[in-house]
RNA sequence: UUGGACGUCGGCAAGCGGUAAGCCACCGGGUUUUGAUCCCGGCAUUCGCAGGUUCGAAUCCUGCCGUCCAAGCCA
């Protein structure tokens, strides 16, 4: 019965990947009905910021179990236990994510806050039990008293309080009685543990601060290792998904657990959490990014952010075939960048309308062309989608082509425009280029051609062939957009191995963005809507901007640059 | 320093006692109206190191080395 639910996982033509760890667990516990045959997964944020890719990481594996198995559930739950750093904002942000990533939350969405009551009624279970207690050493005695890794900790003089004197004291205490910080309710567990943190951990911490969702109605707010395995419990989890550095808080876990009347019993697992090169991760750095305006928002395009990522164009399906394809392990690891880079190509490859833009134009004039004339020239949509279909671009004797892909003394193996030289123009004629006019400063600001009337298409009939093909824009239908590429927001690869005396802010790439405000783009580009990639052909991918974008001053942002393999050849 | 976790190609990652999958990157070649895509080929005699068990070890055992996490009334 529960042997059918098994992943395999998926096979390719050549290997197998198996099942990641996580998965693994879960088989055996079907096979050995460890949970009958549930399957219940959570994501618990916490409402403090906004998700990035890391986040991304963990609801894709979260609620990519739930969808694998059959019945599997996966709930989003708010950790909002601390209501001094936490945001409806946040929570909104937050749901407009995880259901852009293409998951459904209907009757999914939990908050810690609703069990507050239940999480008070455990802290009278371990109190009359003599498992927890009221201490009143301050924050700094309380450190003391904790000892280090290596020498024990000792005995807070409040530990043997009475039952009777915790107890009030409790009551006091979420009534309002005391100020911030005057009591604390910890478990009474060891104080010479190996593990520091089954040294009397703190349960409840007063803070006579309003919450987000319940207001007024607490002056104490219970701790993270205390709340977290009864909220799973509560929810009926199977398993409790989290990321590496909460190990050592396993035995905590298990320790609420197994000492109060809970509903079940979570099993917690850890993997690791993501690291991208030339990235920051942490919810606080990306927080003071984005307060310090250093980057435009906390969807920026820069960003890691999972806003971010949507505004400069990724597509949903793209994180998730990456969550996917860097698996899950308990390995720390860094991804490079240029893994992701390359999904977001792949998928973009796919199902990206080509389109005809020129970031840094040139003009050319064709001389043999009939003055005034306009034609329609097809193009194809996408030749990597049959039914993409054509359209049909305008071509006239004044056009724009690439700077780049003209040169007046070409190097070998260019083979692009050159005096003398034919290439094609994508989609229309093949063009020689017989001369350039310069300014008085020698810059070349116009060169000038013949195009071949022959070769409309493309196509030469005596079967002449050419080396170049370029992309184009006819310079009285193009409409002029900013474009704007985007680089890593950081220099340093693995921004865990800052130098002494440095922080992220050192780091900082003060090339991440480069705004071309004079770009000319086919005229259909000013409808783009955001969200929806293009291809720049021979550039990259582009999306418009959903911050300034608008049908009179267009705005692009690059998701990813081509393949370059030119490039390549030319820093050799 | 103590405890926990982890070490398989430049980056990920399969492998679970039967003789090193795959992907990215990189290098070569072919096709191409995108120097894109696509295709073909190359890329770990060896799994942190050293011993041991075994007919047989990346997989089991022992020791060592390295990296990460932990001394919040954050999560």
């Amino acid at each position: 019965m529960a042997k059918e639910n098994i992943v395999i996982e998926e096979e390719s033509e050549k290997g197998k990947k198996g099942p990641d760890f996580i998965r693994q667990i879960i088989n055996h516990d079907l096979e050995t009905g460890k949970n009958g045959t549930r399957v219940h997964t959570r994501f618990p944020p916490e409402p403090n910021g906004y998700l990035h890719i890391g986040h991304a990481k963990s609801i894709c594996l979260n609620f990519g179990i739930a969808e694998d198995y059959e019945g599997g559930k996966c709930n989003l739950r708010f950790d909002d236990t601390n209501p001094e750093k936490e945001e409806t904002e946040y929570v909104e942000s937050i749901i407009r994510d995880i259901e852009w990533l293409g998951f459904d939350l209907t009757d999914r969405i939990y908050y810690a806050s609703d069990y507050f009551d239940q999480f008070y009624e455990y802290a009278l279970q371990l109190i009359r039990a003599g498992k927890a207690y009221v201490d009143s050493l301050s924050a700094e005695e309380i450190r003391e008293y904790r000892g280090t890794p290596t020498t024990p900790g000792k005995n807070s003089p409040y530990r043997d309080r009475s039952i009777e004197e915790n107890l009030e004291m409790l009551e006091n205490m979420k009534n309002g009685k005391y100020k911030d910080g005057e009591h604390i309710v910890r478990a009474k567990i060891d104080m010479s543990h190996v593990n520091m943190n089954m040294r009397d951990p703190a349960i409840y911490r007063i803070k006579n601060a309003a919450h987000h969702r319940t207001g007024d109605k607490w002056h104490i707010y219970p701790m993270y290792d205390f709340a977290h395995g009864y909220e799973d419990a509560i929810e009926g989890i199977t398993h409790s998904i989290c990321t590496l550095e909460f190990e050592n808080h396993r035995p905590l876990y298990d320790w609420f657990l197994d000492n109060v009347t809970a509903p079940c019993h979570p099993q917690q697992i850890e993997f690791a959490r993501l690291n991208l090169t030339n990235t920051v991760m942490s919810k606080r750095y990306l927080l003071e990014l984005v307060s310090s305006g250093l980057v435009d928002g906390w969807d920026d395009p820069r960003m890691p952010t999972i806003s971010g990522l949507r505004r400069k164009g990724v597509t949903p399906s793209a994180v998730r075939r990456f969550a996917k394809e860097i698996g899950v392990s308990k390995v720390n690891s860094l991804i490079d960048m240029d893994f992701f880079d390359f999904i977001i190509r792949e998928e973009l490859n796919e199902t990206a309308d080509r389109v005809m833009a020129v970031l840094d134009p040139l003009k050319v004039v064709i001389t043999n062309w009939e003055e005034g004339k306009t034609e329609m020239v097809e193009a194809e949509n996408n030749p990597q989608a049959e039914d993409a279909g054509f359209r049909d671009v305008p071509f006239s004797g004044e056009l724009y082509i690439e700077r780049e892909d003209f040169m007046e003394e070409p190097p070998k193996k260019y083979f692009r425009l050159a005096p003398g030289r034919e290439v094609r123009l994508k989609h229309a004629y093949f063009i020689t280029c017989n001369e350039v006019v310069k300014d008085s400063e020698g810059k070349i600001v116009e060169i000038r051609c013949t195009y071949d009337p022959e070769t409309k298409g493309g196509n030469a009939p005596d079967g002449r062939k050419v080396k170049g093909t370029l992309h184009w824009v006819s310079a009285e239908h193009a409409v002029n957009a900013q474009v704007r590429l985007y680089e890593p927001l950081f220099t340093l690869e693995d921004m865990a191995d800052m130098e002494e005396g440095k922080e992220y802010k050192d780091y900082l790439n003060k090339e991440s963005l480069t705004i071309l405000e004079n770009c000319k783009v086919e005229p259909s580009l000013a409808e783009a809507i955001p969200g929806h990639p293009y291809q720049f052909l021979r550039k990259g991918y582009f999306s418009a901007d959903s911050r300034h974008h608008s049908k009179d001053k267009p705005v692009f942002n690059r998701v990813v640059a081509l393949k370059d393999t030119w490039a390549k050849i030319q820093n050799k």
